[in-house]
DNA sequence: CTATAAACTTACCATTAGTAAGTTTTTAGA
DNA sequence: TCTAAAAACTTACTAATGGTAAGTTTATAG
């Protein structure tokens, strides 16, 4: 007998509420992947908490409701884990960096695109560079963390690259793109590893800098940069601010 | 009875082997100095084969040749281990900088003093860089760890800052002097996590290429640059060289 | 409604960090 | 040179952890 007081588990009213969420490009979530989000977001909230070596797959459960069993049912060991928490990071700046690229028109536009994209607010915090700092020491021992490093490497490379064509030789633009990729690094591990907080705007004053270095720049193109930054900062806090995308990220 | 044949135990041995060593500023070592200086060189091995998460007391005794009760009875704890492998990692570069440092007349000189250090081959390579790594990811969850990369930073930075006043504004060379040392932090990450290995000589250019988009380089300022970086990597092949600095270095 | 697959639980084992109490070796002083 | 204290080392142990395997419950396809 069907009745309106049919009782739901506790994974069946989070699969309805996953359903409802109104996000874009919303694949229907397995039970398995439902849980393999939310796993690996307490791992990273765990890593960023404790560090690596501190970090349980019993603390991991905790932080995630359930028991050490449910992690481990979900990922068989603590490398694949881990994997997932890196993959789930680095895709999350993809997805910025691409939300953002939409919205720049102009080649400076794009250069900007990729430097706020690394260093908004949400993704660019203490926690979150000591966070990465540690999953980072895991790259070298796992294959799959290696080929998403250097696909996210590459890509942010590819992208400098090709605006920073519009500026300089191919062969200065390839070497200016390398520069700031380091940068970008550097940025990060001090972020990271600093006593005190790096600020985001510290951060993007830093990369501003850079570029002013690396450019041929006169008086016009500098305005022309602060504008474009003034810009992508604008839409990035309204994209970035938006509902859907801070449920996707928020936790992070 | 006293015998020419008396015997002697293996720690006597090492012992006497370290006080015959002819290191200058040669302290002598108790018995703990020298077992903790082995065993944070073996526990930094282990840490660049194994990572950070891999690493056991046990591995660190095997690599030591000594059980895994030695160890623990030198350290407390893997913390304090880890601390004094990242001590131990820090004071080797500050004292290649010295080093460096001593032979360095001009300004410029001193410039490339600083690059050199942090690049030269016998300091910077994959499995170091690696090791750096998993290290850093303690700093937050250390405060002497915290400290000690600090002080690190703070001097680099400092260094740096004094060098650049000869050619820069003193707000302009303190700029350069974070970008600089965000640039060198950027290297170390990069040559410990991209797939193929970063040699000495790209991770110097790189500087280089820095520099140069740093400083007011007319033509005279790039052969003097030229030559001073000559000059110092000519230093260091010989003052790194050495039989002195090798033994003391080498097995890092 | 049923059979199969998937989610979850539980009890268990091997390894590891760390302790505590022992034995041996070294060292300092008479 | 002898002795007592300190330090080096060893051993046996505990608690926590990563991981397995087998069982039970829940979901889903036909």
């Amino acid at each position: 007998m069907v009745s309106l007081f049919t009782t739901f588990t506790a994974i069946q009213y989070e699969f309805c509420l996953s359903a409802l969420l109104p996000l874009k490009a919303k694949k229907t979530s397995s039970i398995r992947e439902i849980r393999r989000d939310q796993l690996s977001r307490a791992a990273f909230e765990a890593v960023a908490r404790y560090g690596l070596r501190r970090t349980t797959f019993e603390k991991v459960g905790e932080l995630a409701g359930v028991s050490k069993g449910v992690v481990l049912h979900h990922f068989p060991d603590k490398t694949v884990l881990l994997e997932a928490v890196f993959r789930r990071s680095n895709s999350l700046l993809s997805e910025t960096l691409v939300e953002l690229y939409r919205h720049a028109t102009t080649p400076c536009e794009r250069l900007w695109a990729i430097v706020i994209a690394n260093f908004f607010e949400t993704i660019f915090n203490q926690r979150v560079c000591q966070a990465w700092v540690s999953l980072a020491s895991e790259i070298p021992h796992s294959a799959q963390c290696q080929r998403i490093q250097s696909a996210c490497n590459a890509r942010i490379d590819s992208n400098l690259r090709h605006a920073l064509k519009h500026f300089l030789s191919t062969e200065d633009a390839h070497h200016a793109a390398r520069q700031l990729g380091l940068l970008i690094d550097g940025i990060w591990v001090r972020g990271g590893l600093q006593s005190g907080a790096l600020s985001s705007k510290a951060a993007i004053d830093e990369m501003e800098f850079a570029l002013l270095k690396l450019l041929p720049s006169d008086e016009g193109s500098v305005r022309q940069h602060r504008q474009a930054r003034k810009k992508i900062e604008k839409v990035a806090g309204i994209a970035l601010g938006s509902r859907a995308y801070q449920d996707r990220v928020l936790q992070l």
